[in-house]
DNA sequence: GTTTTCCTGTCCGAAAACGGCGAGTGCCTT
DNA sequence: AAGGCACTCGCCGTTTTCGGACAGGAAAAC
């Protein structure tokens, strides 16, 4: 099975988005991105394919501010875990966090945050399954595939204006 | 990848046939043969197949005593060691037998002998790759797939008239 | 003779290690 | 007294490692 690739700029970096010819299966942070395929000789790169002009179309707007969803069509591969872990992330609003605990408690496995923050770790596809809303029970960052800088900054382009902010709580 | 598959009568056992569609696959001894693969879900039975057609032509020669080799599309999946041995195998005459360690020196590993039993005993493609050739350094059958009954019984399928053997020595 | 000791590739189960955690404890600042 | 920080310890799915078992056989040790 080949696998399909491209690239795209965003203000934040390079992202790389692979693909089945269908699906979306992959959306890496370039430099340093943690767990990251290795890039074989059966890739090949193809930019026009449909998908993969719908999702830069979608995370263009994302990065200026203007979409706060994503529709697509997605095909992560991951073990019967990750996946439940997978689905979970996706209902997290944009602009809120939870903690890895909150999120094991979801799944319906209240004692293995851990295994969460694993799993959260392999998640595939970066941004639009929103693994960057998860953070410490404490309210610490802990942790990002793509390095800590980069979910600060996810974050940080989610976040509401400060007054609005300080309007909740 | 569907496997599609069919069943023969023969004068030692019941064989069963499997095939990618154009080349076979594989050919267990049916009751009790060690390594066959599970029937999944997504096997499919086609008896019509030309593949096993020509297969089943050939096989019922061979145990008429009307045909010393065969003729085959074969497609057998291993690891490549395996296939060096499987290799070797099918040069081994009709009517002669090796022993293990032989067959180790054959394909270049000669202290390999219990990696070769191994490996022999893995032969997907029963009689007509003939594992049943090789036997131990002593001139015990040692071990076979489909039983030692079986064994001995292709091995005496295979043997030339009493009067020929002592001619031959 | 008979037994012991290695060698060799593959699979399988068990055990251990490894994290994007978190609750609990003790100690040290204000 | 709170609050912050460093540390330990239990938790849990996944990955890695390790040890044994086998279709043998040659050499070395009794």
């Amino acid at each position: 099975m080949t696998t399909y690739f491209t690239q795209q700029e965003t203000p934040l970096c390079t992202l790389r988005l692979t693909s089945d010819g269908e699906a979306l299966t992959g959306i890496y942070l370039l430099p340093d991105h943690r767990h990251a395929p290795e890039m074989t000789t059966d890739w090949e790169e193809s930019p026009t394919l449909p998908i993969f002009q719908k999702a830069a179309t979608q995370l263009a707007e994302y990065f200026a501010g203007q979409r706060t969803t994503f529709s697509l069509p997605l095909a992560p591969t991951g073990t019967a875990f990750q996946k439940r872990v997978w689905a979970e992330l996706i209902k997290i609003p944009y602009g809120q966090t939870i903690s890895y605990g909150e999120l094991a408690r979801r799944i319906g496995n209240p004692s293995a945050s851990r295994a969460v923050g694993l799993a959260n770790g392999k998640n595939p596809l970066s941004i639009i399954v929103p693994c960057h809303r998860v953070i410490g029970a404490s309210g610490k960052l802990t942790g990002y595939g793509g390095g800590l800088a980069r979910k600060e900054a996810l974050l940080s382009l989610e976040a509401p204006p400060v007054g609005a902010a300080v309007l909740e709580s």
